[in-house]
DNA sequence: AAATATTTTTAGACAAGTCTAAAAATATTT
DNA sequence: AAATATTTTTAGACTTGTCTAAAAATATTT
């Protein structure tokens, strides 16, 4: 069955939206983080539900069937492989590579993917820290803490993080934290819950609540 | 100004068919060439023309601009430049990477375009023996022979396919000819013009005349 | 130079994917 | 349990890219 781009990227933002949640995902939320227009999210449901891609129940919601989370999860493995080649083969940085990848995730060809993977020598994350799909769809399970709920003393690296936008993967890059760095926490201002951190035994920083809420940390 | 995906489409056909002449492509040649309605051209070369992107004349035909020309030899460079990556690191076959190019050329980064050209070495030929623009436009003239046009006793190196269908090129793996393959005609036969030649100083073909035209020989 | 054939454009239609504004359903507050 | 607010769907419109059938222009043949 073919599946457009469009319908593609309805079913990766539904995917994205039900790791949150086991509710039904709303029009408005698909809307909200699609940025687009509520009507057109219920014309698409419509559409994914006919092709058995969601199960959608008027003014309820969509879930995902098995063919559709099949298929994001496909998309989502495709989208990471890419940022991988994109990182490690032509030396792009990591808050470069997401937009290019948002494109190349749709070009459809198991082989393409499975070479691609086999190229990249079988990578088991992305360069955000992000587990990669294999060819059947299974993906480990990321050992990890929020830093934000570690506590004076504690340590360990940097596994991941939970915002993926430009000027966030910047600011990290600009006080070296990239994936992978050792951070101890020296102290947590009860004030602000703002945290005194070093890193790679070496840069001391402060960081605000909102910046330790996205960082992933493995003890 | 954005260019559709169908729109660049369009470009390369105009390119492709431009080619061979240096006169205006009617739309009858572009429907064919791309294997669609000749009223479906006639809208589309109305709106390259509003984009200049064309020159076009009702009932004359369609010669592209100068910035129409540098957007479809951009696409070829990309194209050409993806079908290298995938023979190259994917070890795909040449009869494999068209398809794929075709979409992966629609993908928009100066960027990504030059990384890879660095990526890959700035590789001058395809896996076709067709020549990759540089970031400029510009790409080196093959210096070639149309086989089917040599005599008894010549010899030379296979540097180039005129058709890309996967079946010739299927039919060319076959008897071994690869880019590259050097080739010795031993017969011409007056009759039907096929040919007796030796490849790689070793195996011994006959090949029909429509070959032999598709086959460029570097002497 | 007419008649005829071919090519090209126009006219009108349709599918996909989006939007805004209005109506209907559901949820929250009083 | 009404009243009110919010969410969701429907209705109708628009753009892009395609098609078929008919009309118009151009090219070829007689
Ligand atoms: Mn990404
Ligand atoms: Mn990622
Ligand atoms: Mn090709
Ligand atoms: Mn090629």
């Amino acid at each position: 069955m073919r599946i457009s781009q469009s319908e593609e990227n309805y079913l990766k933002a539904i995917y994205k939206l039900s790791e949150k949640t086991d509710k039904p995902i709303s029009t408005n939320q698909i809307a909200k983080e699609m940025m687009m227009a509520a009507a057109s999210v219920t014309d698409m449901v419509k559409k994914l539900s006919e092709k058995k891609l969601i199960h959608y129940t008027k003014y309820k919601g969509a879930i995902l069937t098995d063919t559709g989370e099949a298929k994001a999860t496909d998309l989502i493995r495709k989208h990471r492989l890419w940022e991988v080649f994109l990182l490690e083969k032509l030396s792009f940085a990591w808050d470069e590579v997401h937009d290019l990848a948002e494109e190349l995730e749709h070009i459809n060809s198991d082989q393409l993917t499975n070479r691609l993977d086999a190229f990249l020598g079988y990578p088991k994350f992305d360069p955000h820290g992000d587990p990669i799909p294999d060819a059947q769809g299974n993906m480990q399970r990321r050992d990890q803490s929020i830093l934000a709920t570690l506590n004076n003393g504690d340590k360990g690296h940097l596994v991941g993080v939970q915002e993926h936008s430009k000027s966030f993967l910047q600011y990290l890059g600009q006080i070296s934290l990239t994936l992978g760095a050792h951070i101890e926490i020296i102290e947590k201002y009860e004030y602000d819950q703002s945290l005194k951190i070093i890193i790679n035994k070496d840069k001391e920083s402060i960081i605000s609540n909102k910046v330790s809420q996205n960082l992933f940390i493995k003890l």
